[in-house]
DNA sequence: TTCAGGCGTTCACGATCCTGAACATGATGC
DNA sequence: GCATCATGTTCAGGATCGTGAACGCCTGAA
């Protein structure tokens, strides 16, 4: 509860996938600023941190509310506004957690446009993978198998095995997936 | 939510019923540093902040969280946190609210160590006074009437009467009283 | 009245912050 | 290889903060 001023802010900049210049940016601060405050060689004042607070957006309070993970533990859970989303108009994307170089599982909150195909030429790679549509209507193709699913409807294979999704619905495709290894 | 520090440190110190060189001295910092911040003169840095909410004392987050009340809005409710107690030893109570001068009733939640006397010659003063026995015992005596009260036992009577009490209890008394006009 | 003490405010100056520009490193592509 | 781009870090200097000591005001006691 009484982690750095500088901890507290590098957590919430990485788990936002903010470069300290971007962030800069955004706050209209230097990225020297973020960089003193981070490691702790600068004590910034209120209104400074207020002003790189507001380039994230969050408030001092839940700033200072922040429950700081234990040195080293894992990271367990992610809240909705933490599912930064990545990919705009067709496809976009929230990955659960970032960093997938040193895990073996990836979460993805997806959600496809109207008529988005993955492609017609079939995917195909090492893992496995799987995943519930939320809503929407989408159809896949596994093989030689090809089914429509609705809200409630899941699927999981062997990523091997050439794969497509399509939404052929007039609606937008919300889709809960993961696969191991992270591709992408 | 978007009060200046300036104003929210006036009211959490006042709350407090802590003159500026008071909370100073117990914070380790200046009069000089509380006045200027109180006036938002200066923009504090988080450390200095932090250093004179330890002399509250308060974290950060509460600060920031706290709801400012709306100008001029009649203050309603208390935490426990803020019902400071004013008394050591034998009498101590905890005032529900400050600013006595404006209000018509007072509420103090009181604690009398065991023997304790309002004395032996009987208070008589304009108004009218009353309270609930929380825990322990106390002779209450007023005009001609003497009665041992315990948990749950109350009393209320007007106050030109001449009343006493003291605890005969071998342990602490707790009362809520109130009385209006507020005297004191 | 005068004095003492507490209150919040103001001021000059030493300490600290924040900036703008450089630096060092690593990844990517030609 | 080289260039290019993005990243985080370091540095000198102007801007700002925090201190210590004053100030004016008020209240209560002698």
């Amino acid at each position: 509860m009484d982690a750095s001023v500088g901890a507290r802010l590098r957590m919430v900049r990485e788990r936002q996938n903010l470069s300290q210049r971007e962030l800069a940016r955004r706050a209209g601060v230097t990225n020297a600023t973020i960089s003193l405050i981070e490691s702790d060689r600068t004590n910034p004042s209120v209104g400074s941190l207020k002003r790189v607070l507001d380039g994230i957006p969050m408030g001092l309070a839940e700033f200072f509310a922040l429950e700081m993970p234990e040195e080293g533990a894992e990271r367990v859970f992610f809240p909705a506004a933490e599912l930064v989303e990545i990919g705009r108009g067709k496809i976009s994307y929230r990955q659960v957690g970032t960093d997938m170089t040193r895990r073996a599982l990836q979460i993805l909150h997806e959600r496809y446009a109207p008529g988005t195909d993955s492609g017609k030429v079939l995917l195909s790679h090492e893992g496995e993978e799987g995943g519930v549509i939320i809503s929407g209507r989408m159809e896949v193709t596994v093989g030689e198998q090809r089914r429509i699913l609705g809200p409630g409807d899941a699927y999981l294979f062997d990523s091997r095995i050439p794969h497509r999704f399509r939404n052929v619905g007039d609606e937008d495709c919300v889709v809960v997936s993961a696969c191991t290894p992270p591709s992408l």
